[in-house]
DNA sequence: TAAAAGTGTTGACCTAGAACAACAGTTTTG
DNA sequence: CAAAACTGTTGTTCTAGGTCAACACTTTTA
């Protein structure tokens, strides 16, 4: 049940066994169903969630009531709606699991319980910000001044679980393009 | 000299004077003029920089020799191509002053030795961490699914110092537009 | 298991904004 | 301080990709 996790915190730190374990045991495992709604919309992100098995998605709604796909997280990482689970405001998206999945969830007092007890986590937490930050810009300054098949190509290269894994449709309103837009790219390798 | 870094960090922190003090004492200032190169595009980022006065910009050149401006940061905060800075690998963008600046400069070795003396000093670097990575999403999610317009007033709303202090043309090309839609779109407000 | 709802693909049309160009200021340089 | 280089604005044209619609499959629901 922890197997994943435990790996996870080995190769990322030089915790003892005992640490290990103790951090292992603030976790709840958390079996889901395809397209349950972890976070929504106005919701404070109370939890941070690693992912046992399946994949989780971010998004939010326009107005106009379409979905908008932010961000997708598979097995082996943490995910949660992180400004709002920083700064305790409303999260103004939705997580979302998109397959049956398995999750290990901590709250956010012991989350950073962990982090002040554990310098080793902390460096866990830092480095999630460091990679958070850095996967956030590569996307937004990959993306600019990219057309369609730049992007295509681009999420290909650099995220190529996405197109596999992912409904075109999410996929393409993660893309910031219509469905009928990336189905062609795709016909057009 | 210091005065502006003091205050910043006597507001950030419960660090006592002496402490200040000696934090203060790693950095090195720095006079420029406008539209000097901090950070070259295959430089690595060996320094961190706390803006004393005037605005640095953070930007790339595309394939065609177009200038895409990522970010610009204003008196008080602290600047640097932080991916190079965390990973010291080649920068892939310019950092720039589009003022005449004042700086002061602290190398990447002294950084991460007052992140690892002081708590509070480190706090200091996860809120940098934090706020990016907040920042970050707000202008990727903020700007998903806009028209031109919706971007325009966004930034207004957002970045109000943007339009005000930097020229159309870095402008528009921070918020993906050409500088002559811009142009069209402020002037109908 | 039949009906209903959702998804991917393709075709026809249309529009937001890019590209190009001209011109008036403004800033830089020698 | 004259010339050269850059910037902002506006008009005209052109195109990538959006919208809408139709259809075949697939998945969900009752």
């Amino acid at each position: 049940m922890f197997s994943v996790l435990k790996s996870f915190l080995e190769t990322k730190t030089t915790l003892n066994n005992d640490a290990v374990t103790h951090i292992c045991s603030h976790f709840k495992f958390l079996q889901t169903n395809r397209n349950e709604i972890l976070i929504r919309y106005n919701d404070l992100a109370k939890h941070y969630y690693f992912i046992n098995k399946g994949c989780v998605r971010l998004f939010t709604i326009t107005k106009e009531g379409q979905e908008i796909s932010r961000y997708f997280a598979y097995e082996g990482t943490f995910v949660t709606a992180l400004p709002s689970f920083i700064d305790q405001k409303p999260a103004e998206e939705f997580l979302q699991t998109i397959e049956k999945a398995e999750l290990l969830s901590i709250s956010r007092a012991d989350f950073y319980k962990l982090v002040q007890s554990f310098p080793e986590f902390a460096k866990i937490y830092t480095e999630i910000l460091e990679l958070g930050f850095i996967v956030a810009q590569k996307r937004i300054y990959g993306f600019q001044g990219f057309d369609a098949m730049e992007k295509v190509k681009w999420v290909i290269k650099n995220q190529p679980q996405l197109l596999l894994r992912v409904s075109n449709k999410m996929a393409a309103s993660y893309l910031g393009m219509s469905p009928a837009t990336l189905s062609r790219i795709k016909s057009k390798l």
